[in-house]
DNA sequence: CGCTCCCGCCATGCC
DNA sequence: GGCATGGCGGGAGCG
């Protein structure tokens, strides 16, 4: 390419000479090139790096050497230079008739041959992405620089992203020690937990405050002190290695690398937009925002997103809002990571959904338990030493999937300890943090949330919360459900979301998008009447008991089982699941049906799971009748999480429970049909729409909320026959025979809605995973279902916040869910109802009144999905 | 015209 | 003072 742009290129404009025209040699051989620089470049080499070529490197780089060869560089910069003129025949042929052209223009490459990116793939195709952990490959930056024919500048900035992933850590020097993949699947998981912990914890304390306090404005004021966060991230060494490493400030890129993959690790619809991405970094950083340095965080994702386009990890996309379309990447990098999630992946194909790379996906769920704390020992990244532990580890422990997920469990060991400790160190600061409403509103935005202003939680939970669609796992599922989106929409083919789930999302998404804030998910069983339902959250729910409408959930949760407050969450949160599926999906402005998945369930681990599956369970049951048996399993199950998730709650991870993964499989197999009921929310609130699974049981519904308390939103319960009205009414009637009735009558599914934001994060448990209970007699395990709830919800209520983002990581387990809501997710209806706002595009809540509106909204799936954008923007505007 | 983002100045810090 | 790092933003390439 490089040489056709030349050819072509050059003419255009001769520019300056560079020695750029290195790039030609991308490849390979330091050294030798500095002899004959040019034309061996011609090939990028994507072996070349042979052992050999490192042990050159090495050697180099290790001497003094290395300093000599920076000397060749010049001197064959200049040579290369004449040479590569020379060199491409082509090239010469079509400038030589110029001469005066042929000099400048050979040596332009063109913008784009200069790219970062490009740069990057010459940079990576040097190095073996799993390099055997015997041999270390040392990275000596001048050398580099001088083959590959840039400035050491631009090395730099490759580096600093490769570093934030711990592909490469700083050695000394100019020297960068080479480590691969092999940790990248921790790596992304620890930022994926740090993800949830900071922006999850913002969303809770948005939650929280808003509900406390406002339910506009003032929230972000709150404070945040970000400062820290940055920080957070840091790998850097805390403990090991040498200070040294970290010596700079704060090394904005590497720091925004992790920050931009942890929105996107957070983002349900795995899409992130560069303005947002660029809003929430700045915020975190600081509360001012000027439109230059906008522009600035701008340029510099760029750099990180040329970087991590590089590595595979993302793509650049498009996403249209309503104000246009927007410049956006997607996440196409591993979206599962082993985690707790054994469980998941046992039952769960849904592994399947880890999207391309497999690799990706290791975590042992243990890491995140016990890595943790062990994590927290270790720290540092940077450190040299890691260079070698992490090989080690490596090895150790896989990180993907499939293959390497066993030598992930093992990794845990430094790498997980260093990222451990930046999870917690990022927790703690999140904590902190968090207490700034900005900052958690506009973190929270990433997938999120779509949580216009007002509704902040409701509608963060609610924008994911569009159906889960579950990738497909397990089509049956899907398809029973009369809203199935598969079914219905075609668009989501399950296997694509095996994928990253992301691909069919946007357009097409199966899965209902709701307005962010306006909708939820209900599973439950609705038993009662339908009517309100706020839910208590699960801990918290207080907020929701303010609402007054809560007593009557709370009742109905406690018929069912959520006796206590958290309690409710279960049920919730299986729905919440859903939702955080879709909410992942959804990020930007689609929906995406991936899978659900995987998730994490780091952070609420079992108790989430626990209630997600509870929904699921109820979901399944209520969209199939027939299947309580399944209900049953799992409801089962989920009490045994929930049992599980209570120790875990905390965040870490609980134990999976293996159970979850049974009952996924059982709710894949089963034809559940869920049934959903919508409700559209009152104006008030920014409405909250709450589908309902019919059958349900109620306690399932139980909000685990825990930390939404504050839900207490209004929101309405509607009975399926009025669904039915609804553009969603797939999910009502048709499915479930059952629900039909269960759903006018019970309706009232006891949810809180603040639990909704919980729930996700319950989802993640491991937990949830485990117990699906049985729906069918949703109300018998109330307590289990609830308690999964409630577990995370206390606990995590500050956890719970990153759950909620965290919880499509949840999704994970929770496929089953997914796959049961999908179907009728695909209605789409979330995105009809949209329409409301388009601010809201993400959200607003409530605004879709009609369902005529809901229609219209399609189109914005997009806003869907960029529930952070929404949140951004919504945050400012106010939603309705 | 606006999105991208290259390029390199220059600040920061360590030695 | 020199060198390694890397923040930063002007302004150009490109579609």
């Amino acid at each position: 390419e490089n040489i056709f742009d030349r050819s072509r290129m050059a003419p255009k404009t001769p520019i300056k000479n560079e020695p750029i025209d290195l790039s030609k040699q991308k490849g390979c051989t330091p050294e030798r090139n500095p002899i004959t620089p040019v034309k061996i470049i011609d090939r990028p080499q994507p072996d070349p790096w042979t052992p050999t070529a490192n042990l050159k490197i090495l050697v180099s780089a290790a001497s003094p050497d290395m300093r000599d060869r920076e000397k060749k560089k010049e001197l064959f910069r200049p040579i290369e230079n004449s040479e590569q003129s020379d060199t491409p025949d082509s090239l010469q042929y079509d400038i030589v008739d110029d001469s005066t052209v042929d000099e400048f223009e050979k040596q332009r490459p063109s913008r784009k041959q200069k790219s970062l990116g490009l740069l990057c793939q010459k940079f990576l195709a040097r190095y073996p992405n799993y390099p055997l952990s015997t041999e270390k490959t040392t990275i000596s930056l001048d050398e580099v620089a001088s083959i590959l024919g840039v400035e050491r500048r631009r090395i730099y900035d490759i580096v600093n992203v490769l570093e934030s992933l711990q592909l490469v850590s700083r050695v000394a020097k100019n020297q960068y020690c080479w480590h691969g993949r092999h940790n990248l699947s921790q790596t992304l998981k620890m930022l994926q937990d740090a993800g949830e912990l900071q922006y999850g914890e913002l969303m809770t304390s948005q939650h929280r405050e808003q509900d406390l306090e406002y339910k506009f404005g003032e929230r972000k004021k709150a404070i945040i002190p970000d400062s820290q966060d940055r920080t957070l991230l840091d790998f850097s060494e805390p403990d090991c290695v040498s200070a040294s490493a970290n010596s700079r400030k704060d090394k904005s890129l590497r720091i925004m690398s992790q920050k931009f993959v942890m929105l996107f690790l957070v983002s349900k619809t795995k899409i992130v937009t560069l303005d947002i991405a660029a809003k929430i970094l700045i915020e975190e950083t600081q509360d001012t925002v000027d439109h230059s340095k906008f522009k600035t965080k701008v340029r510099r994702l760029y750099d990180i997103a040329n970087v991590l386009t590089s590595l595979g990890l993302i793509k650049k996309v498009h996403v249209t809002e309503e104000r246009g379309r927007k410049p956006a990447f997607k996440w196409i990098g591993p979206v599962e990571f082993p985690e707790n999630t054994d469980d998941l992946r046992g039952h769960s194909p849904a592994s399947n959904p880890l999207p391309e790379t497999q690799r990706g996906a290791c975590a042992p769920y243990q890491t995140s338990t016990a890595g943790k704390q062990r994590l927290t020992r270790h720290a540092s990244f940077n450190s040299a030493q890691p260079c070698e532990a992490t090989k080690r580890k490596v090895s150790s422990e896989p990180n993907s999937p499939h293959q390497e997920r066993q030598a992930c469990s093992v990794n845990s060991d430094k790498n997980s300890s260093k990222m451990i400790n930046l999870a917690a160190v990022c927790r703690q600061k999140i904590e902190e943090d968090t207490g700034s409403a900005k900052k958690s509103n506009i973190t929270l935005p990433v997938s999120l949330l779509s949580v216009p202003g007002d509704s902040d939680f409701c509608v963060n939970p609610l924008p994911q919360a569009v159906f889960p669609v579950v990738q497909a796992d397990v089509p049956s599922f899907s398809l029973p459900v009369g809203i199935s989106s598969q079914a219905s929409n075609p668009s989501m083919p399950p296997a694509s979301k095996t994928e990253n789930g992301k691909p069919t999302l946007l357009p097409n998404q199966p899965f209902l998008c709701f307005p962010s804030s306006s909708l939820f998910m209900l599973c439950g069983g609705l038993q009662e009447n339908n009517m309100s339902e706020p839910l208590p959250t699960a801990g918290d729910l207080g907020s929701r008991s303010a609402e007054a409408q809560a007593p009557t959930v709370c009742q109905k949760r406690s018929s069912q089982k959520c006796s206590s407050p958290a309690a409710p969450g279960d049920d919730e949160e299986p729905a919440a699941k859903k939702q955080t599926l879709e909410h992942r999906d959804l990020p930007l402005s689609l929906v995406v049906p991936k899978k659900p998945e995987s998730p994490k369930a780091e952070s609420s681990p079992g108790s989430d799971c626990s209630a997600a599956v509870h929904l699921q369970t109820n979901h399944l049951d209520l969209a199939s009748p027939a299947a309580p048996e399944t209900a049953n399993k799992e409801s089962t199950k989920p009490l045994d999480c929930q049992e599980q998730g209570k120790q875990s709650q905390k965040k870490v991870p609980d134990d999976p429970p293996p159970g979850n993964e049974h009952i996924s499989k059982e709710n894949a197999n089963q034809p559940f049909q869920p049934q959903y009921l919508y409700v559209q929310p009152t104006a008030g609130l920014s409405s909250f729409n709450f589908l309902f699974s019919a059958n349900q049981a109620p306690g399932a519904i139980s909000l685990a909320a825990n930390q939404m308390p504050s839900l207490s939103v209004p929101c309405v319960m509607v009975p399926s026959a009025a669904l039915a009205s609804f553009p969603l009414v797939p999910f009502t009637s048709p499915l479930s025979p059952v629900p039909d009735s269960s759903f006018s009558a019970a309706a009232s599914t006891n949810f809180s809605v603040s639990s909704l934001a919980s729930a996700t994060p319950v989802f993640r448990s491991s937990t949830a995973v485990v117990t699906p209970k049985v729906s069918a007699a949703p109300s018998a395990d109330p307590q289990q279902p609830a308690h999964p709830a409630l577990h995370l919800s206390p606990v995590l209520t500050r956890s719970c916040s990153a759950v909620k983002l965290d919880s499509p990581v949840c999704m994970g387990h929770p496929v089953t869910l997914l796959k049961l809501q999908q179907p009728s997710s695909a209605p789409l209806t979330p995105k009809n109802i949209r329409p409301a706002h388009h601010e809201a595009f993400f959200k607003t809540p409530g605004s879709f009144g009609d369902p005529a509106a809901w229609k219209k909204n399609e189109g914005t799936q997009t806003r869907n999905a960029s529930s952070v954008q929404r949140r951004l923007e919504i945050s400012s505007t106010s939603p309705d």
